[in-house]
Parts: C-alpha cells; sequence; structure tokens
DNA sequence: AGGGGAACCCGTACGC
DNA sequence: TGCGTACGGGTTCCCC
C-alpha cells in the first residue's frame, strides 16, 4: 500500500533509471487497470513518446511525456513498476498488466497482483483538472499550520479520515495518519474542526517530519511494497503505533488499542496520551 | 453535507 | 489433497 514515502521512492528510482528513454512499443496484458484509454489508444499515443522525468503526486507516479502527455500511475495495494534490462525473473513478470518497451531494449512493466491499481493516460488539461482536484502536499512550503488548520476547519469528520481523503491533503494515508496523529497527541476519532490552532501546528509537524523520516527509510514495507528495484523500506522499524496493537505506547507505556470505528478502517491510537 | 455500502480484484487464509 | 468461501485494502461512485 504505497503512501505518500513510498510512491516518492517509487518514482525518484524510476527518474533515475528511465529519464529519456523512448517507447517502442506497448504490450497490453490487462486493459482493465487501464483508465481514459485503451490498448489501441495507448499505443498510439506511447510509441516514439520519450519519457522526460517521472515524479509524484500525492500517492500517483506520474512519466511525464514528450507529447505534453502524462502516465498516471496508482499502485494501490499491490501495484509496482519494475524496469527490465533483461534479467527480470519469470515469476516477476507473471502479474504484469502492461508493458512498455524502450528503443534501449528494455522493459518496463507496470505489475499487479490484484488489480486494483490503476494506468491512466492524460492530456494536459485533463491532467491539470484532475490534480486540481487533490488536496495540497504535506512536504510543500504552502502546506502551513494554517493550511491544514483550514482544511481541517471544513470538516466535522473525525481528523484521521480527513487526514486520508485524497481531496483535502495529498498522499496520506492509513499509516502515516496513525503515525503523524499518534506523535501530534491527537485522539485519531476527533471532529477535526475541534483541533485547535497549536494542535494543527504540532499535526503539521509531525506529518511533515514522520513523511520525511519515512522517505529518508525508503517507505514502509506492509505487505508487498516493494520499490522499483524489488527491495522493501525500512520505516517499519520506526512505527511507534501503527500495526502495534496491544503493545504499549512508546511513550507512556500504556497499551495501544487497535479499533475499526474511525471510517471502517484500522486505527490505533494511546487512549492515554492521545486526546 | 455526511454517512453507508458496493464495486473493483485476486492471493491468502481458513473451513470442511 | 482439493475445493469453496470470506477477507482485505484505497478510491470512486451511488444512494439515503
Amino acid at each position: 500500500m504505497p503512501e505518500l514515502p513510498e510512491t516518492e521512492t517509487i518514482a525518484r528510482d524510476l527518474d533515475r533509471a528511465v529519464a529519456g528513454a523512448v517507447v517502442s512499443g506497448v504490450t497490453v496484458t490487462h486493459a482493465d487497470v487501464l483508465r481514459e484509454t485503451t490498448p489501441a489508444d495507448l499505443a498510439v499515443r506511447l510509441v516514439a513518446a520519450r519519457i522526460r522525468r517521472s515524479w509524484r503526486r500525492a500517492k500517483l507516479i506520474v512519466l511525464d511525456l514528450s507529447t505534453a502527455e502524462h502516465l498516471v500511475v496508482q499502485p494501490r495495494f499491490t501495484g509496482a513498476l519494475l524496469v527490465d534490462s533483461g534479467a527480470l525473473a519469470l515469476a516477476e513478470r507473471r502479474y504484469t498488466a502492461l508493458a512498455l518497451h524502450f528503443v534501449d531494449g528494455r522493459t518496463l512493466h507496470y505489475r499487479d497482483i490484484r488489480r486494483l491499481g490503476t494506468v491512466a493516460l492524460m492530456g494536459p488539461d485533463r491532467f491539470a483538472t484532475y490534480t486540481a482536484g487533490i488536496g495540497p502536499e504535506p512536504l510543500d512550503p504552502t502546506f502551513t499550520a494554517d493550511a491544514l488548520r483550514t482544511v481541517l476547519s471544513r470538516s466535522g469528520q473525525a481528523v484521521k479520515k480527513v487526514l486520508m481523503n485524497q481531496r483535502q491533503v495529498a498522499g496520506v494515508g492509513n499509516i502515516y495518519a496513525t503515525e503523524s496523529l499518534w506523535r501530534a497527541g491527537i485522539d485519531p476519532s476527533r471532529s477535526a474542526r475541534r483541533v485547535a490552532a497549536a494542535e494543527a501546528q504540532a499535526l503539521r509537524r509531525a506529518l511533515i517530519d514522520v513523511l520525511s523520516e519515512a522517505i529518508e527509510a525508503r517507505g514502509t514495507s506492509f505487505r508487498d511494497y516493494r520499490d522499483a528495484h524489488g527491495e522493501r523500506g525500512s520505516f517499519g522499524d520506526h512505527l511507534a503505533a501503527y500495526g502495534r496493537a496491544g503493545l504499549p505506547c512508546p511513550r507512556c507505556q500504556s497499551r495501544l488499542v487497535g479499533t475499526h470505528a474511525v471510517d471502517g478502517r484500522m486505527t490505533v491510537f494511546c487512549p492515554r496520551c492521545q486526546r
């Protein structure tokens, strides 16, 4: 389940690997991952295009093309982008849904075991509209405490749910919402608009710190996540709350509680130091 | 507006 | 051993 740090890791690795590569062909083996395009249309629009760069927006990997179009990959749970220079094992290619072949002989696989992930091809206008609907990037300088407070004040929903809503804040999912709320000492179920200014400031700090540290660690490998080299991230060793229900809170030693009460998603928090 | 539920998909875990 | 079924998980969409 790649969130912001995992997606950032993939996008950076991919940028090093395939920026400048020119597409020579496209193979679609599972068309159901495609959005806003078809296999035939994809081939027409991608062949001869050069990949300008690979970057991240929210939990999306965006490949900018020389045609001014954008290939937008949303890996969801099991999606992965793997660069094959000829050494990729057959088992790794088994779940390829889409492959871009490059003039230099390499292949970029979009592999997705459960195929809930998506790949869309968007023109510049469509891409602009699409990204305009996504909330601010937490690591952007414009994501100030005031900006976060404005977002939170607009909703009476649980603060954790608001953090995870991509229209409100970009790139934050269950792991990093859980961790940042633990660090900020805020109960995940508390109404967003009841988060005070000082708390919003602490929450902003916690989000930025947690996400930055996780990028440094190349992400958290829970279940299937692997980076573009097939490697795991190491931030899992630093999680204080996520996945630790029943274990002692690292801050106050109280027993961490796991609940599905917020948005039907597993939430772990410390009932003593998160209020 | 906000809440609930379904759909998307298939490996994994489990029951028999 | 094998077959059948429930489950999870982020996002979107639909309905109340």
